[in-house]
DNA sequence: ATTATATTTTAGATTTGCCTAAATTATTAT
DNA sequence: ATAATAATTTAGGCAAATCTAAAATATAAT
């Protein structure tokens, strides 16, 4: 039971398109991988020889049992080497998405889970993506966006969203992290704004866009 | 320059054969690899094109100054990990090297040099093999066999010449391991035997072939 | 419903790393 | 010095993963 990285990467990529749609597509396959339609519809046909999906022609593909299995185990890694990157070896968490994508190929089983000790078994990624556990099991965190906040409410950020660069900037700018004890302070309607505090920091304010991307566990109101 | 786990892995093996004779063979490399002599010439036509190596036909192969800092790096790379293994995630120093064997091959630069200050800069991996440093120099650990040493003086061990399942085995039965301080207490010249005593522990005979390939630094007398 | 457009698949090549069998070159033994 | 043997290389092929161009199918638009 052992699989080509470029396998495995199909799998999982095939397994976060699943998220949005249930059935997934060669062209945004394609798209996600950076390879040409072609390319995947081969590779298909040998994953479907290999039990991985369901596949049948101009029909689109969905993981099996035993493919969500695989693309599970590959995320568990990837998000444990992410949390290891930066607790331990301090890396920004912009930063370890790349080295974490090589990192989630190495096969040891034991390896991972000796990980997962060694970390004390965290439950969320950087990013503030769940992670998997030996089981396969994905802890669903608790995740709202900061505009569905009430106001006067806080909350901690565990997740953000639109993950691009420009975006990961601005809160490195704004000193907002996973981790990050937020208040909202006041709403404005005009274009969805909201100025929000951080433990210990001056209240910032953040557009519309940034806010619906902001995710955060919502406090049970008592300290 | 980024090279392909295969590459890596014959750079590597041609550095290994090295340092035992100066040129290495078309079938000790084949060996080493568990591949087909025909093979090794294919590849080593790629790798003298990429000024890795130097090699003619029929002459046998010698690493460039590039390839033995290739070489190095993916050492340092191993011996980083099996440390790591060993030290933080608390694996058994016999099952380290198949792990490694992936782990080397990740790329990450800044990855290894981060690792290497979490550990805090260990000298040798858990065999007692030295870890180069990030200038790819290599610590020249002092080492010589425990036959070599004189009567009643001390040493620690830090490395093992044969590293067989069965020697690791014995010296597991006898609890002698890298670290383990040992003094000489009696040498029999009739077939080489020694007794040692490990710090704290009844005193245990070795024989020649044990005692040849266990390699201690010999401590400088004054404690 | 038929045509136009977009998506997907097939066909045929390429590259990498490996193989076997045969040919070539080196080494060793007489 | 030459024959036998061993080591190495060449030639021709194969599987994995990719590609381009062309064909087939599905979807959308009139």
């Amino acid at each position: 039971m052992k699989y080509s990285v470029s396998k495995e990467n199909y799998i999982k990529a095939i397994f976060h398109l699943q998220q949005e749609q249930d059935s997934v597509t060669t062209n945004a396959l394609a798209d996600a991988l950076q390879t040409k339609p072609a390319s995947v519809t081969d590779m298909l046909k040998k994953l479907k020889i290999q039990k991985l999906l369901q596949y049948e022609k101009y029909k689109g593909v969905k993981l099996t049992l035993e493919g969500r299995k695989l693309a599970i185990q590959i995320i568990r890694k990837h998000r444990l080497w992410e949390y290891f990157l930066v607790e331990k070896l301090h890396f920004g968490w912009e930063e370890v998405h790349e080295i974490a994508e090589e990192l989630e190929h190495i096969s040891s089983r034991k390896l991972v889970d000796r990980l997962d000790e060694f970390l004390d078994f965290p439950q969320s990624d950087p990013h503030g993506d769940p992670i998997p556990d030996s089981n396969g099991k994905i802890p669903s965190l608790q995740q709202l966006s900061v505009s569905d906040l009430p106001l006067n409410s806080t909350g901690t950020v565990n997740g953000i969203g639109d993950q691009s660069a420009d975006m990961l900037e601005l809160l490195r700018h704004k000193n907002l992290q996973i981790g990050s004890r937020i208040e909202v302070k006041k709403k404005f309607d005009v274009d969805g704004s909201i100025e929000i505090k951080i433990r210990n920091q001056p209240p910032v304010t953040i557009s519309d866009h940034v806010a619906k991307n902001l995710l955060v566990a919502y406090d049970n109101k008592s300290k």
